[in-house]
DNA sequence: CTCAGTGTTCAGTG
DNA sequence: TCACTGAACACTGA
C-alpha cells in the first residue's frame, strides 16, 4: 500500500489501536529480507513491554513511538499494508476488488502485534520489496533523513517549488517519482498530477514555465490533500481523475471527458498520460 | 508461461 | 562529484 495516502492511514489507523497502549505480544515471521538482517528475536527484545506514545510517518515511511529506543520503521513497499481485525482494509488501487479473505493475521503477515487492552496489529507484505526496520531516530537517519519534502505536510512555498524545479534536468515525471524531492508521491500521484496539471511527463523539469511550476504545485497539493481526505479509499476519487481510467486490460483508450490516454516508459515506470491535454 | 506492477537501490554512464 | 537511467530485487495475479 505505497503511495502517501496509504501510509498516512495505516498512520491513523496504528495511531487509534496502538497510541497509550503496552505492546504485550510480537511475532515475527523470519524474514531477512524484509527485516533487513535484524535477527527476530533481537526485534522482539526491543519491543516487548513497550509503550507506545505515538506513531510518525514521513513520505511513504512509517514508524512507531516507544517509551524506549530503538524504534520500529516500516516501509510498504510495492504491496505491503497495516491490518487491524475486523478494521476495513485500505484496498490497493490496483487489486481492486478482492480481499483474500478475512483471515487473521493476514496472508504474508511479517509482523504481528498485541496490545494490553487487546488490540493487535498486522504488517504484511506479500512481495517482499518492504522493509522492516529499528532506528534510535528514524528522521534523522537513513533513509528518512534522505527524503524530501513530505508532499501532505511540508511542500515548499511556490518560490522556493519553483527554484527547485528549477535545479533539475530529469523528465518532471521522474522528479516527481524522486522521494528525495517530494516524498510520498509514487506512480499514479505523479501521473494525476501531471494530467491535472495539464504538463506532459517528458519535459524537464527546469523548462517549465512559472505558471506550469505553479500549477504542478496546486495539482500535487490537492491530489494528495483529496486521497488522504478519502482516507486513501480509491472508490471516493473525484470520478473525474485519471487514476480510475488508466488500468488493467480495459486500460481504457481514453478520459471521462473522452481523451486519448498513453501508456509508455518514463523514467523506469509506466506513465499514462493524455497528450491532447498535458503539453 | 510470461509479464506488469501505488518501490527502492545500486551499478554504470556522461 | 553529480544527475540521471536501467536493471535487479521478489512474488502475485492476470
Amino acid at each position: 500500500m505505497p503511495e502517501l495516502p496509504e501510509v498516512e492511514t495505516a498512520r491513523l489507523l496504528a495511531q487509534r489501536v496502538a497510541t497509550g497502549r503496552r505492546i504485550v505480544g510480537v511475532r515475527c515471521t523470519p524474514d531477512p529480507i524484509v527485516f533487513e538482517a535484524v535477527p527476530p528475536a533481537r526485534f522482539e527484545e526491543a519491543l516487548a513491554g513497550r509503550r507506545v506514545t505515538g506513531v510518525g510517518r514521513h513520505g511513504k515511511h512509517l514508524w512507531f513511538e516507544l517509551d524506549r529506543r530503538p524504534w520500529p520503521c516500516l516501509h510498504f513497499g510495492m504491496a505491503g499494508g497495516l491490518h487491524a481485525p475486523g478494521a476495513r482494509r485500505v484496498k490497493l488501487a490496483s487489486s481492486r476488488a478482492r480481499d483474500a479473505g478475512d483471515a487473521w493475521p493476514p496472508r504474508f503477515t511479517k509482523l504481528w502485534l498485541r496490545f494490553d487492552d487487546g488490540g493487535e496489529l498486522a504488517v504484511s507484505d506479500a512481495r517482499r520489496l518492504g522493509r522492516i526496520r529499528l532506528r534510535r531516530d528514524p528522521a534523522a537517519e537513513p533513509p528518512i533523513s534522505r527524503l524530501g519534502f513530505d508532499a501532505l505536510l511540508s511542500v515548499p512555498p511556490l518560490r522556493q517549488f519553483l527554484d527547485l524545479l528549477k535545479a533539475r534536468g530529469a523528465p518532471v515525471k521522474g522528479l516527481l517519482l524522486d522521494q528525495s524531492f517530494a516524498a510520498g508521491v509514487g506512480n499514479w500521484i505523479a501521473d494525476e498530477v501531471l494530467y491535472q496539471a495539464q504538463i506532459a511527463p517528458r519535459r524537464p523539469a527546469r523548462s517549465l514555465s512559472a505558471a506550469e511550476g505553479r500549477r504542478l504545485r496546486t495539482a500535487l497539493v490537492r491530489v494528495i490533500a483529496t486521497a488522504v481526505a478519502a482516507r486513501a479509499d480509491s472508490d471516493r476519487y473525484p470520478r473525474s481523475w485519471l487514476f480510475h481510467r488508466r488500468w488493467g486490460r480495459q486500460r481504457n483508450a481514453t478520459t471521462t471527458r473522452g481523451e486519448k490516454i498513453r501508456h509508455e516508459a518514463i523514467a523506469g515506470r509506466t506513465a499514462a498520460w493524455v497528450p491532447s491535454v498535458q503539453r
